[in-house]
DNA sequence: AGCACGCCGACT
DNA sequence: GTCGGCGTGCTC
């Protein structure tokens, strides 16, 4: 094997690989991190397999190792392939999510001035080369972008060149900074015999001149181990001299070791409570323990890797127990796991659990922790040191080895979905994929399943749990009774509070009984929308299409989209009428009217606005379990893994916000997002109350989630998708393109149309439909214009796989709402 | 990123 | 017919 197939971190994406010789000294393998000549530049690269014979004829060498040792694994590489051509995103960046955090290092331009340049050379300069020339040398030498910033990018390039061509100056490319390294420590050790020391010891202990080397000493012959030097500083002060003359005597030796950061600082593990499991719960992990044992004896090596598992439980029921005895049989077995959570930040309960049950075992990837102890983390999972990894999507490329179960709690959690940054992965897809090519168990555990992944359960696809029981402390409690209240009856009947009769009555009770209450509502802001009286004019944000909602604390209007912010005018900036009108609800306006008619109540918020502070998630939960707030007020976070036994009441305010939204999945997210806030009711020993205000009382979604019934709500949502042939009866992807001018963005989007209608027609691919161009959802954002494609079919996978678009497109595969 | 290549307009 | 603007594509 002579030649190397390399995939490139080349600012051009390239889905493909490249061919290298490989130098007669260098042992290379697949997986390894190498520096390679690409162009005129040296670029890193990934290794994806070894040939005999290369792409094209004439090769490269391999310039070097980047790291001694393979930083993917076989089946890793396998898995970049896999993400790469399924969400038709480049390779490396497919590597990227993989490899360890920080090592992606940028190529520098510096600018040198040459030794003794004759004066006659100069005089010929233009003034601005004079210029460039008199500030490199100056500085010795500077950075391609730093004269960038001074002299504007064309100015300093042009310069630069004919400098360098004159030869008063000269270009190099170095590396960046590393940006993270192993944090070290220095320790110190005896370097002599025990009794040595002891000797030494006994015979200065009453000399005052050796006072700090005979502690150090002592120190360290009673603790019998290296000592961290900042531990010694603490208990017996400042030791620098000393430790120097003990170090030249050859009495001690001080070295540098790698130390982990130590990111679970933060997370107090909860306690360790034994389970009795129920009926249900038992008949579960039967199942599940069998899958586990028999995948551990290696099925999957001919070709039979196990079902995955759907444990459909309702909230409450018991899935994490399931959860930590997977992972305790997979340890048993000899081998490891990953368990993926929605948000780390509103999952701490379960993550103390795993924590206590496994002590010492666990790594936690979190999105807080720096690039540092990121890296040492992945540095520990890779040796092998971890028996577990948690965390949220990306955790699913952790370099675990020997894997053998993946976790993946609340499988419809839409945060599983990538969609900042490409590949806009899904973790569930790449989890089964994984699974696949590790043999390993996989686990989706939900109240509320995704409506695919539960129509791919009952297909046999993958094998069902149920868990029907709510169980809370070992008993067995029932769902909360849910009451639907119909808000056009309340208005019709004189109520135009954004409360309820039925509400204000429940809260008021609640209050006197000492309880606590959750308020949900699905908007930040105090009012959503900000309309002129006369004319009607609406106010919306300059660079993208949507409302901008009112924020009474900082009193500005806010654009929920780009952030942008601006004070409330006076008149109408149409028709510069005075009658500026607020409406529409949020989460300040419910805060507010709460704060009027329950007097007294102590109120908390819980939104994006109050938790942009680091550990605002757990202030507000610690305040709230500590009963130091009566009313909870919040947007989505409050539905998430909340476990708080003394709340009896959940209002919803508006149940509707969700399901007006112009999305095939927006009764599914309202039917999993009504179950999730109602669920955090009663789950002390009293029975709790839902209270569900609507102006669509006879949705399916409402009538379903108030009913706490999965199965209706899921044979409703299935007629509908079928009906419209929408997943999971059809697959979807996007393409979309930015662009500044509103008609060319329009243009090159027909321009696409056309092709791709073309080329299916050509290829004779009859099941994929085109549908646009059409604006999307959020036509402008940031002051580009976006118009999309939604391509629509079970095979649309090689028609897109083959296309090529220019810059300023993007391709969303499977994509998950509307943006 | 940087360089080659090519297409089009202004000039000898 | 030639020179050179820069827009586009390629780098094993």
């Amino acid at each position: 094997m002579d030649f190397a197939e390399v995939c490139v971190n080349s600012p051009v994406k390239q889905p493909r690989t490249f061919s290298y010789k490989i130098p007669q000294a260098l042992a290379v393998e697949t997986g390894d991190a190498v520096w390679v000549p690409f162009g005129p530049r040296v670029l890193q690269g990934i290794v994806f397999g070894l040939t005999e014979l290369p792409q094209v004829e004439s090769t490269r060498e391999i310039i070097g190792l980047i790291e001694s040792q393979p930083l993917l694994t076989p089946v890793q590489v396998e898995l970049a392939r896999w993400v790469s051509s399924y969400y038709l995103s480049s390779l490396f960046s497919s590597c990227s999510l993989m490899l360890p955090p920080g090592f992606e290092r940028r190529i520098v331009t510096v600018v040198k001035s040459v030794e003794g340049i004759a004066t006659e050379k100069v005089s010929s300069l233009s003034p601005d080369e004079v210029d460039v020339m008199g500030l490199v040398t100056e500085h010795g030498q500077m950075g391609m972008k730093e004269l960038e910033k001074v002299f504007g990018k064309k100015k300093a390039h042009s310069c630069v060149q004919s400098l360098v061509g004159w030869g008063i100056l000269s270009k190099q490319d170095t590396l960046g900074k590393v940006r993270v390294r192993p944090k070290k420590e220095k320790f110190v050790k005896l370097n002599v015999e025990l009794k040595d020391a002891q000797a030494f010891i006994a015979r200065w202990e009453n000399n005052s001149r050796y006072l700090q080397r005979i502690l150090l000493l002592r120190l360290l012959v009673n603790e019998g181990k290296p000592l961290p030097v900042s531990e010694v500083k603490r208990k017996i002060g400042q030791v620098s001299s000393s430790l120097q003359t003990l170090e030249k005597s050859g009495m001690v030796a001080v070295e540098e070791i790698e130390v982990a950061r130590d990111p679970l600082a933060t997370f107090s593990p909860g306690p360790s409570v034994p389970h009795v499991l129920t009926a249900y719960q038992a008949e579960a992990w039967q199942k599940l323990q069998e899958a586990i044992q028999t995948s551990g004896k290696a099925a999957h090596e001919i070709g039979n890797y196990p079902k995955p598992f759907l444990l459909h439980g309702v909230t409450g029921s018991g899935k994490t127990e399931i959860y930590l005895r997977a992972v305790e049989k997979t340890i048993e077995m000899g081998k490891k796991a990953i368990v993926l959570v929605p948000e780390i930040a509103l999952t701490t309960q379960t993550i103390s659990r795993f924590i206590s049950r496994f002590p010492g075992r666990v790594a936690v990837l979190h999105s807080r922790l720096s690039v540092g102890e990121q890296y040492d983390e992945w540095w520990r999972i890779k040796r092998g040191l971890c028996d577990i990894v948690i965390g949220p999507r990306s955790a699913i490329f952790a370099p675990q080895p020997d894997l053998g179960l993946i976790v993946i709690d609340e499988e419809h959690e839409w945060t599983y979905k990538q969609k900042e940054t490409q590949p806009y992965y899904h973790a569930r897809d790449v989890a089964l994929k994984l699974a696949e090519l590790t043999g390993s168990v996989l686990v989706m555990g939900s109240a509320t399943p995704d409506v695919s992944t539960y129509n791919l359960a009952l297909s046999g696809q993958y094998q069902l749990l149920e868990l029907p029981e709510r169980v809370s402390y070992a008993m067995l409690v029932s769902h909360p009774p849910v009451k639907v209240v119909d808000m056009r009856r309340e208005l019709r009947e004189g109520n135009r509070s954004i409360f309820s009769r039925e509400l204000n009555y429940s809260i008021k009770q609640a209050l006197s009984n000492g309880d606590q209450v959750i308020l949900f509502i699905n908007r930040r802001g105090a009012f959503t929308f900000v309309h002129c009286g006369d004319c009607g004019f609406h106010m919306r944000c300059r660079r993208c299409e949507v409302s901008l909602v009112y924020h009474r604390d900082e009193d500005r209007l806010v654009c929920h989209q780009c952030n942008y912010r601006l004070k409330v005018p006076a008149f109408c900036p149409e028709c510069n009428g005075k009658k500026i009108r607020f409406s529409g609800l949020g989460t300040q306006r419910v805060e507010q009217e709460a704060r009027e008619i329950f007097r007294g109540a102590r109120l908390l918020r819980w939104d994006r606005d109050v938790t942009r502070k680091s550990h605002a998630h757990q202030d507000i939960m610690e305040k709230f379990l500590g009963r130091e707030a009566d009313i909870l007020i919040g947007t989505q976070m409050i539905a998430k893994g909340l476990d708080i036994p003394s709340v009896n009441l959940v209002g919803v305010i508006n149940a509707d916000t969700g399901l007006s939204l112009a999305d095939f999945r927006a009764a599914e997210r309202t039917f999993q997002l009504l179950t999730q806030v109602s669920g955090r009711a009663g789950r002390g020993a009293k029975e709790g109350k839902v209270v569900i205000q609507t102006f669509n009382p006879q949705h399916y979604a409402i009538e379903a989630a108030a009913r706490h019934d999965y199965k209706a709500f899921y044979e409703k949502e299935l007629i509908y998708r079928n009906r419209f042939n929408y997943p999971p009866f059809t697959r979807l992807a996007t393409l979309s393109y930015t662009h500044i001018n509103q008609s060319k963005c329009k243009i090159e989007v027909e321009r696409i149309a056309n092709l791709v209608r073309t080329e299916a027609a050509r290829a004779g691919i009859t099941d994929v439909v085109i549908l646009g161009p059409t604006p999307a959802f959020i036509a402008r954002k940031k002051g580009k214009y976006r118009w999309q494609l939604v391509v629509m079919g079970k095979e649309f996978h090689f028609l897109l796989a083959n296309l090529i678009l220019p810059s300023g497109w993007s391709i969303n595969i499977d994509p998950l709402g509307v943006d």
